[in-house]
DNA sequence: GTGAAAGCGCTAACAT
DNA sequence: ATGTTAGCGCTTTCAC
């Protein structure tokens, strides 16, 4: 690191270029509501570049009553998930220059409302509650003090707009997949079925059997514990049908991680004995499975980028609706159908 | 969200309380170099907390000149790694009130710049640069302005103090538990041989086996592909040996799962037949594979807290060396042992 | 067209 | 012990 000069200020460049602060300002800030001549132009950006002038976004912020920050809690930061909530909220606030300022929190509502308190602190334009997997939560109170959306999750009262994934077209899609390839006798190992993702999923699959005029048959449907052991087990029971499925939709990757096994364990072979195919689209997983998952994606950057959308809105006054808003589940084609 | 009434001042608490705004400053500061009375002590909070005051951190940052963050610069948010270095550092740097600020870059050079110049406006006090992937990187330039670190990575000419993880410990650690087990003929799936974690896993891997007294067979090791199908034809390959290992140390989890796919297509058992040991511990893999995979974890959330240690030293004024330190790998026991 | 001056909210040296 | 005051770096109104 080079010394610790002070740092150059607006008022050294306008000494240098012979002007006045204000003068500088309008410069550097593309001010066309007062005309310059470009004499005074040149001279403020030649000594602007010549003493290496950078602004001080506090300062600006501070006489701008404008922070152009968002702030971003979500519980644990190391959940796959939250991250690509993150990303995406974050690109999407670039473009109208805001940025993100994130704070993790184990899922412990003391430490939540902490962090929004010192988001509020640093005068956040708007906050964004991500959580990392969908379902309704309780939002700190504080945080009625600034414009905020949910993602990934609702308020039960509905007294914040929120992003969700739309969980039963995902649902649909995955079933409608299976379908297409010739399959009419399909399993699927739910996930608690008390969870939005559960419910959502499961009408997407009775959806598209429903359409494709085939009979429901609760022996097909079994919940398990939503992990890979839990994926094992379930398809286990599933294969040991007097007449089993042909191919099998598990609500989750960790699941289908865990049919696999099951699946490979009889000898039999993905997808020519048994197709499967998952959902959340966990690259770790899908991508790195033999053969590779096929798999419904979770929209978590679209779902950041929504909320920001939504934020920006609010903030802007033309919007101030409380509703949730559902984000597509697109369908990822690998090779295990 | 309440209305956007005026945020309250320390001048309406002041106000409130019948003081003077420097009185406040210091009751609220707790500055206990000045004397006041209990009595305006109290006045003070009562009417802080009467008004919902609270204070500008922006405004603070402004007149200390010291805006307590961090920048934390990192390719692709997304990488599950570099969450947990943010999580570590973030962790540590809320112990000396400082916050983080975020920029994800997919690595271009640009891009890093450009994030680092806005960190810089934003007057950070210091610089994080992390990488994904241990290895030698090229910092911009402009870093040089602030006290920078880098995490799992470093400068090749050593101008930045950096962390990184003790790959070589870690190697011989992961062979040495496949000894302690009993096994005396161990494969070695490496990863690119370039790379320093190739480079230090693989001295691990050399000095286990040589205080064992084992001879180095250099049959037994085998470079691949750093993914599932890599890890799936090396381990083929190896088990096509005629003297064909007991044991396999893959130098990450992804190859790992693809050697349990190869173990287990010949009809091996995982540990009995074959006993497998990977690096990295990347949670979804290791946690899930069946057996779940023992394997050496990369201390990410140490480096992050390491990293902010040094910044902190230097910021201190107590540091100023550009070494770098290395951060130890535990061994995580799992069931392919 | 240009510049003086009054803030933005807070801190801290200095007087009283 | 308490209060006054001069900044911190930047924006923006308004008079010239």
């Amino acid at each position: 690191m080079v010394g610790k000069q002070r740092a150059v200020t607006m008022k050294d460049v306008a000494d240098l270029a012979g002007v006045s602060r204000s003068a500088v300002s309008f410069v550097l800030n593309n001010r066309r509501s007062v005309a310059l001549s470009d004499d005074t132009r040149d001279r403020v950006l030649d000594a602007a570049a010549q003493l290496g002038y950078r602004p001080n976004a506090g300062a600006r912020a501070l006489a701008q009553q404008r922070s152009d920050w968002y702030g971003l809690v979500t519980e644990i930061v190391t959940a796959p998930f939250a991250v690509e909530i993150i990303k995406g909220a974050q690109d999407r606030a670039l473009l109208d220059h805001k940025y993100l300022l994130i704070a993790s929190t184990e899922s412990d509502a003391e430490a939540e409302a902490a962090a929004i308190e010192r988001f509020l602190e640093q005068r956040v334009e708007g906050l964004i509650y991500a959580a990392t997997w969908h379902r309704a939560v309780t939002v700190p109170e504080i945080a009625r003090e600034v414009p905020t959306v949910l993602v990934n999750c609702y308020d039960a009262e509905g007294r914040y707009p929120a992003v969700v994934p739309d969980e039963r077209t995902g649902g649909r899609r995955a079933t409608e997949r299976l379908l297409a390839a010739g399959h009419r006798r399909i399993g699927f190992v739910n996930l608690d079925p008390d969870i939005p993702a559960a419910v959502g999923r499961r009408h997407g699959y009775h959806d598209a059997l429903r359409s494709a005029g085939i009979d429901i048959d609760d022996v097909l449907e079994i919940s398990g514990h939503a992990t890979a052991d839990g994926g094992f087990t379930a398809v286990d029971a599933l294969l040991d049908l007097a007449d089993p499925p042909t191919a099998i939709f598990c609500a989750n990757d960790r699941m289908a991680m865990g049919a696999y096994d099951a699946i490979k364990e009889r000898g039999l072979r993905i997808p020519h004995d048994v197709a499967v195919i998952g959902f959340d689209n966990q690259e770790l997983i899908a991508a790195y499975l033999r053969p590779s998952l096929t798999t419904v994606a979770l929209p978590f950057d679209e779902m950041g980028a929504r909320g920001v959308d939504i934020l920006a809105a609010i903030t802007a006054g033309q919007s101030t609706d409380t509703s949730i808003v559902t984000v597509d589940c697109p369908l990822l084609e690998r090779s295990s159908v």
